[in-house]
DNA sequence: CTTGACGGGTGTACGGCGTACACCTACCGT
DNA sequence: ACGGTAGGTGTACGCCGTACACCCGTCAAG
């Protein structure tokens, strides 16, 4: 059997690699296993290749998650065309959340590299200047718009930050706590609890339409910016 | 030279150590280095005790950072007594935010450990309920309040996510970008910022009132939830 | 055809991390 | 006097990010 192989030879071993694969492949794991679970050495492996081939793609770890938001960011739909401001940012908004809900630990990581550096990543700077930009066309004096901007705050990238998911998501909680003195402990969260899970039907199921609650809530912040627009 | 020593002998050489040393050790050494730089290695450095010391008072590291939580929201203040349940909320979430500014680690340690787990942190729970009693006692229908719950989303606990803060604070951004460029790529954003700037006198110094915003937006939210709560 | 630069993958190694596990020691109630 | 227990110690393991030297294929200039 001849040893000599072409580079035709059977299938070849793997693709060239590039800034874009170990992004894609970052996202992929990250999606998969969660943020804390991601390191360069994993990365590499899922590559097959060493982990410091990655370092002739990304300067370090920081500067790949920053990449890797970029990556995220260019999931939002463009903004839409022909219609009135207010939809305009309703749709824009709700495609990020769309994006967040596909990527649950992107708001944690965008969070925390805005937090580290002195400016938002390139694309999150984009994403906010198209979105002044929707509100200036919309009629919005640079002084609402600025107050716009805040007041939308988390809501502008799609956080719901959900502090209290009825449906666990996370780990199984070992030390489960009794029902009963869950209620003792805090009344009111069970009363709400109970009572949302009790109307809308079945018992099983969050009985929270957390979709529902984000538009009811971005739609209450809109409404009240349309006020001020008017009488401003 | 007699080289028994009693247990008198010298300055006592340290506190006894306890979970409470732990956490508040813990804190203050993120208050001061971010919460990047905290490592169980760190703490007992600080403490004067070897690492392994720490895990007789603490589980580990996350069961660690759960603890620093409900540290601090032991430092928000309880809600204010003999006032509506506007000035209540209102109050309570002005003291989460300060308690949030005295340590900026503390919003993105809170929701990667609440997102990490099955429900908040006891502290955390508790805080929620007890707000969620406010609205009860204002009239609010469980509807309402489970509405206004997720309205509030991370205003509750203060965030205001500060997605582009003018003053820099983080790293000093090895590559300054130029403002020319920065007024080419960005123009709705540089046409804000300068507007912010040239107003409310000196050039210098942000321009843009954080607090100002913060409770601007904490007000449009707070009056449609009062205008809903009329017509319900 | 030789050569030298260079882009990109490799191998080794270092210091720091969280923490499992065995140990030692002071104090306590019996 | 003595066994238990609470609390501090020492050692060690496996993972992490990444600095640094290397090596090899391609390609342009001589």
């Amino acid at each position: 059997m001849v040893a000599i192989t072409t580079q035709a030879d059977a299938a070849q071993p793997r693709a060239p690699l590039s800034r874009g694969r170990v992004l894609s492949t970052a996202v992929a794991l990250a999606d998969e296993g969660g943020v804390e679970a991601l390191s360069m050495r994993r990365i590499a492996q899922a590559l097959g290749v060493v982990p410091m081939a990655l370092y002739k793609h990304v300067a370090n770890k920081n500067e790949l998650l920053d990449g890797m938001i970029d990556v995220l960011v260019g999931e939002i739909d463009p903004p839409a065309r022909d219609t009135g401001w207010q939809t305009a940012v309703r749709l824009r908004v709700l495609s990020a959340r769309r994006m967040l809900l596909r990527h649950p630990w992107a708001s944690e990581v965008i969070e925390a590299r805005t937090k580290a550096r002195a400016t938002p990543t390139p694309a999150v700077m984009a994403y906010l200047d198209s979105m002044i930009g929707i509100f200036r066309a919309g009629g919005f004096s640079l002084d609402l718009v600025h107050h716009a901007m805040h007041v939308m705050g988390s809501r502008l990238l799609g956080f719901s930050q959900e502090l209290f998911q009825d449906s666990p998501g996370g780990e199984p909680d070992p030390d489960a706590p009794p029902p009963e003195e869950m209620a003792a402990r805090y009344p009111h969260i069970t009363e709400l609890a109970m009572a949302v899970a009790h109307d809308e039907g079945s018992v099983v199921g969050s009985g929270c339409d957390d979709q529902f609650e984000f538009e009811f809530a971005l739609d209450l912040t809109l409404d009240g910016l349309e006020r001020l627009r008017g009488t401003a």
